[in-house]
Formats: structure tokens, C-alpha cells, sequence
DNA sequence: TGTCAAATGACAACATGCTGACATAGTTCG
DNA sequence: CGAACTATGTCAGCATGTTGTCATTTGACA
């Protein structure tokens, strides 16, 4: 017993949780400047790559996360004034959550301390080792999102 | 430039986001009858590894997390029976965290769920692929946590 | 030795996530 | 059509993590 597979993916779990918490760090400090938080910016990328706009319920199923907890998040954005709520035709009591001009901007300003963040923590690794990394991470959120 | 690498690792971060929620579920779900939560396997696991005994502050270095977090699991671990914290020698006001048998046997109790979990989880996925993964991972935590 | 910076404990405020519960709106199907 | 099921909004409670602050203890060094 005790296999070294075992131990590994042991390991793989616990330094994930950990690179988890350095992410969201790392993102909290290059997006504090535009008033963003790791929350709201993966609120606003959700939104900004939807061209028909999106529920809350929706953001919530594209994130992984519960439809309270975005709720939360994207009311306090609207009374920020990033984004605001739009009569949804199909639904009478779901709106739908679309970016303000102020949200917009804010998302443009995003990828401009995104990508050279992207850029510069990749530069020293091959391309296909981030791949790789992608494909087992999707193989594995596979496995639990059930 | 929407380079591909940028997009791979910007989609790497946000499916790493998601991954971690998973993978928290998971642990509550899977250690649940044995009265733990993720946030306190993971305290049990650091104190069970180490011989000597640590100091929460110690923990909280190896977790990656602040020892106020940390400090408050312990607190109502100890509460609960599962630790206790015993006089340090080298110092006045740190005390040592250790296991009770209690803990001991709850630290077995987690072995026993979490290493069918670990290899049912990893049963179809090569070797290789999980060391790669690892070490990608481990190289992002070093870059970041500075 | 005396002083000062770092580490620690303790407390508070806050952000982010979860679940549960309830009422209402939408959908499906007999 | 109507009943039953699902989806949604809303409110509440709780767990987990962060940062900030302050007093005290340690340790390093002029």
C-alpha cells in the first residue's frame, strides 16, 4: 500500500488547494487598482464572454459555484455600478445581469493587467506542459462535477 | 496579443478555480462521518507528518494559509477533543499542537476513506501524467508565493 | 546589556463560499 | 386544464479564509 500514486495525487490535492489560495492572492493584488476583487473579475469575465447575456443561475452554472453566492457578488457590482439587471423576455422573474459602460471599461482595464501577468508567469514554460496541465485538470474536475 | 499561451493559462487558472471547489466538496463529503471538514483534515494531515510537534504558526507556514485561520480550526479541534496543545520548551507563549488519541484515530479513520479515494481517482490516469501535473503545479506555487 | 525588529496570541472586521428554507415562476405530463 | 416537478429570488446561518491592530515574547545585534 502507501503506492506512489497514491501519495502523489495526496500531493497533487494539497498543493492545489494551495496554489488555489496564491491564485486568488495574486489576483486580489493585480486587480485591486481597478476596484476588482478575484470574485468580481471572474463574475465579469463570465459576462463579458457571453454575447446574449447571461441569469444569475447561469453565471453560477458556468463558474461551479452556488447561485446565492453570485448573487451576492453581482449584486453589490450593480450597486457599484458595473453592471445592471435587464428584463428577461423569457422569464419574468429572472434578469438578466449585462456589463455597464463602467463595467466594460473595467473589464478592458482587466485584460490589461491580466495579460502581461499571463505572459510573464508562463514565459519559462513550454506550451505543452500547460496544456497537459489543463487537460488533466478538466479530467479531473470531470470526475468530481457530478 | 490573445496569444494561445496566454489564453491556455488564464483558462489553467480559472479551471484551477473550479477544480479546487470540487475538490473541497469532495473531501467534506468523504470525511464527513467522521466528524471532519476539509479545513481540518488538512490540519490533521500537517500535524501527523510532523514528529516533533508544531506550533500553529508552523502550521499555517506549511499550509500556506495565515496562522489566524489556522489558529481558529485548532481552537475548536481542541474544543472537540481531536488536539491539545501541550507547553513548548522553546518558547513561552507558542504552544506545541499535538494529537490526542482521538485525533490519532480520526487522522486512521481519514487514511482509511481518502486512500480508496485516491486511487479510485487516479485508477485511469497514468502515472506519468499526475507527476507532470504535480510539478507544474509546484513551479506555479513558487512563482507566486514570494 | 539595552534596544529594536520579528514572531506570536488574541480580537475584530470583512469577503467569499456553502447549505437550508420558503415563496413564486416556469415546465412537463397525465 | 391541473398537479407535480424544477428553477429562481431571497433571506438566514454558518465555515473558511483574509487583513488589520495591539500587546507580549523572542531573538539578534550594536
Amino acid at each position: 500500500m502507501h503506492s506512489p500514486k497514491r501519495m502523489l495525487f495526496l500531493d497533487l490535492v494539497l498543493s492545489l488547494f494551495r496554489l488555489n489560495g496564491l491564485l486568488i492572492a495574486e489576483g486580489d493584488d493585480m486587480t485591486e487598482a481597478l476596484g476588482l476583487t478575484s470574485a468580481r473579475w471572474k463574475v465579469i469575465g463570465v459576462i463579458a464572454l457571453s454575447n446574449s447575456g447571461l441569469t444569475v443561475p447561469g453565471i453560477a452554472r458556468v463558474l461551479g459555484q452556488s447561485r446565492q453566492a453570485v448573487q451576492r457578488i453581482t449584486d453589490v457590482m450593480a450597486t457599484d455600478g458595473l453592471l445592471s439587471y435587464q428584463s428577461n423576455p423569457k422569464h419574468k422573474r429572472s434578469v438578466l445581469v449585462v456589463l455597464t459602460e463602467e463595467g466594460k471599461t473595467a473589464y478592458k482595464d482587466l485584460r490589461d493587467v491580466q495579460d502581461p501577468w499571463a505572459i510573464d508567469n508562463t514565459e519559462d514554460i513550454p506550451i505543452e506542459e500547460l496544456d497537459a496541465g489543463l487537460r488533466l485538470v478538466r479530467r479531473l474536475i470531470q470526475k468530481f462535477d457530478k
